[in-house]
DNA sequence: ACTCCAATCCAC
DNA sequence: TGGATTGGAGTG
């Protein structure tokens, strides 16, 4: 019998033509689902490769072309089913989807076998002691490593609770029995002494997967989960695909993060994918977090995660003592400085006691704007409408979203006067601003611009913690994971700019923020002290923050969320139009919204949708590129996924979608 | 997306 | 008239 197999080739980013490819198995040839395959392609016949879906007896309507050659297993089982579900559940392309199950290296056969590296010094680990409360979840958890039913814990863990311990102890458990486990972190550079604790317990068990590994290392990592020489890997986003057999247990740390979230195709959420794979390995899902997602604590409340709880600090120390600092009394009183008194205060008084400080400020450069003396334009960057930042450094404006950069011009663009004023307050003006008041102190600065190189970020911190600094500043990179037994001064810059970022989400945010920034301070058995800047002291989500109550704080939120109609009461669907010129961009936009429309009322008569835009993204044009968008406030069911499927394929055949790139985006960030 | 092909445009 | 450019269709 004939046989035929249908493959996920390469077909670009066109939702229309993103269907499986039928070729015929030539007599002899063994190919089965899961195989990647050689093929030709197109009228030139050229060679491309692509993985095999399915295979099936039925010979298709129209000609087929044979197979050249098989390079088989490729995907396991467990890969094709997520492949299948990325492509439903994040509108991705099949070979988008196979693209994040496979590191590159895999998907094209480039990296060649690189020598081994030296595995490190196997130290012995201590002998694990937990409190009461840390062995309360323990045994809460460990039972269900054993079971064969899928299972969701959510932890939450306040700053300082010692939730690494009990995730050590529950990995420990589930290798034990033979399974293996999965640990997500958001962010591998910021955890160095979290990572080596585990590699000291664990050994070569472990792999480490997140984005800053090279092609060869990545695949060197993806083949050890895969042949099952690890036991346990630890990584970023990416890692949630790692290709462990016999999975019983995946933490997910930080849980809230929103570099959990992708946002380029495909546009998965990790939690939503270690669910599936939790589903197919029956294993245990434990997200954990000191200020969970409001979505997931919602969720636990529903009965779909079982809330697990650790409230005491270790060895009972004390919360830092947090001053909430006004800064419209420090204006009104003639101090128009970034630093209001107590902040400076609080500064000179840990570098006279040879105590550590951090600063936070989330915004890099020196100038934040650059605008015309005469008709107060600010500078734009000639690709993006974004205004430009001057940077010390190299004396040029730069773009913080496209890199491009330049001198200040000699004239206005629109009024071609000379001169300029230069406002705003950056990371380096922040420097140099320190450098002055404290001319003794010793400080790092921590931003985009400083921590460039593989290691940055682990040598510089070594060297903080080492005490060669005394103030460590920079954005929000710093503001979480970190450990510094010696810190004892925490100060925020200014809370506000978070606060109201103009996604739904940045009182969760900033909330989050705060509360792990006061949480970090006076560990090392020193009491801590933090200070927040604002000029809405009386904001309840600091307020709420500052005394790390949130309890309090889901209550006022989950509140908001219901009363506006946000997550988790609906779920948000944002359709992303980019295009060369603004008008070819918004006709797109706007032949989506009308094929909406019709598919609505012909198709789905009664599917509540309330449906926002066309309107230009806040960031109208980045890297050349025009921004539209779509919000739809919707339930995410497999019936709606499907007809914004269909209004995809439907747009993307018109003219009007000729150069412009469609993406839709479920529960993504709706700010920029 | 990318390639192929036909239609169109323009210099001579 | 041909060589180059552009728009549209098809990819199994």
């Amino acid at each position: 019998m004939e046989q035929f197999a249908a493959a996920a080739m390469e077909i670009g980013s066109a939702y229309a033509a993103d269907i499986l490819y039928h070729y015929r198995i030539p007599p002899g040839m063994v190919c089965q689902p899961g195989d990647k395959i050689i093929v030709p392609f197109g009228k030139g016949n050229r060679q491309k490769t692509g993985f095999v879906i399915e295979v099936t007896d039925q010979k298709p309507e129209f000609p087929t072309k044979d197979i050249l050659e098989v390079i088989p297993a490729v995907l396991n089982a467990e890969q094709l089913q997520l492949v299948l579900w990325l492509r439903e559940n994040t509108f991705c392309t099949y070979y988008d989807a196979v693209r994040a199950v496979l590191p590159a290296a895999v998907l094209k056969n480039t990296a060649r076998r690189r020598k081994k590296i030296p595995p490190p010094p196997v130290q012995n680990a201590p002998p694990l002691v937990l409190t009461k409360e840390q062995q309360d979840v323990f045994d809460a958890v460990a039972p269900h490593l054993e079971t064969d039913q899928p299972k969701g814990f959510l932890l939450r863990g306040v700053t300082g609770s010692g939730k690494t311990s009990v995730f050590e102890a529950l990995i420990a458990r589930t290798l034990s029995l033979g399974k293996t486990a999965l640990l997500l972190l958001p962010e591998i550079g910021l955890t160095p002494q979290m990572i080596q604790r585990f590699q000291r317990r664990f050994g070569d068990a472990v792999a480490l997967m997140h984005s800053r590994l090279s092609d060869g290392e990545r695949k060197i990592a993806y083949e050890r989960a895969r042949d099952g020489s690890a036991k346990l890997v630890i990584g970023t986003r990416s890692a949630v695909f790692a290709p462990l057999e016999h999975i019983g247990l995946i933490i997910m740390d930080e849980e809230g993060e929103q570099s959990y979230k992708s946002d380029s195709a495909p546009r998965y959420h990790t939690i939503q994918v270690a669910k599936q794979r939790c589903r197919w390995h029956h294993a245990v899902l434990l997200p954990a977090s000191a200020t969970p997602s409001v979505e997931s604590y919602y969720q636990s409340g529903e009965g779909i995660y079982q809330l697990l709880e650790l409230k005491q600090r270790y060895q009972n120390m004390p919360l830092p003592a947090v001053t909430v600092a006004d800064m419209r009394t420090e204006r009104d009183s003639g101090n128009t400085s970034e630093f209001s008194r107590t902040l400076h205060d609080a500064i000179a008084e840990n570098l006279q006691n040879g105590e550590q400080s951090i600063l936070l400020l989330n915004r890099r450069g020196y100038h934040t704007v650059i605008s015309c003396c005469i008709c107060n334009q600010p500078v734009y960057c000639q690709h993006c409408s974004v205004p430009m930042t001057w940077h010390k450094t190299d004396q040029l404006l730069h773009c913080h979203y496209c890199g491009y950069t330049q001198p200040v011009p000699d004239a206005c663009p629109s009024c071609h006067g000379t001169k300029f004023r230069k406002m705003g307050f950056g990371t380096q003006r922040l420097e140099d601003e320190l450098s002055a008041r404290f001319p003794s102190a010793r400080i790092l600065r921590m931003d985009a611009d400083t921590v460039s190189g593989k290691n940055a970020y682990a040598i510089n911190f070594e060297a903080f913690r080492q005490g060669n600094y005394d103030i460590m500043l920079g954005t929000q990179m710093i503001g979480k994971g970190l450990d510094f037994p010696n810190v004892t001064l925490v100060g925020v810059l200014s809370v506000d700019k978070a606060l109201f970022s103009g996604d739904f989400r940045s009182y969760e945010r900033t909330f989050s923020l705060i509360t792990q920034v006061v949480g970090r301070g006076g560990r090392g058995g020193k009491p801590g002290k933090a200070v927040l800047q604002t000029f809405m002291p009386e904001h309840y989500v600091l307020r709420l923050a500052a005394r790390q109550d949130y309890e309090t704080f889901y209550r006022e939120e989950i509140a908001v969320r219901k009363a506006l109609l946000f997550p988790p009461f609906c779920d948000i669907c944002v359709i992303g139009f980019t295009g060369d010129t603004a008008e070819k961009t918004e006709l797109c936009a706007r032949k989506f919204y009308e094929y909406m429309q019709q598919g609505r009322m012909q198709v789905h008569e009664k599917m509540p949708l309330r449906i926002l835009g066309p309107v230009p993204c806040t960031y109208g044009k980045i890297n050349n590129k025009y921004r539209y968008r779509i919000i739809i406030k919707c339930k995410n069911t497999k019936i709606f996924r499907d007809f914004i499927r269909t209004v995809l394929e439907e747009t993307s055949r018109t003219k009007e979608a000729a150069k412009v790139h469609i993406y839709a985006d479920m529960n993504g960030a709706v700010g920029v």
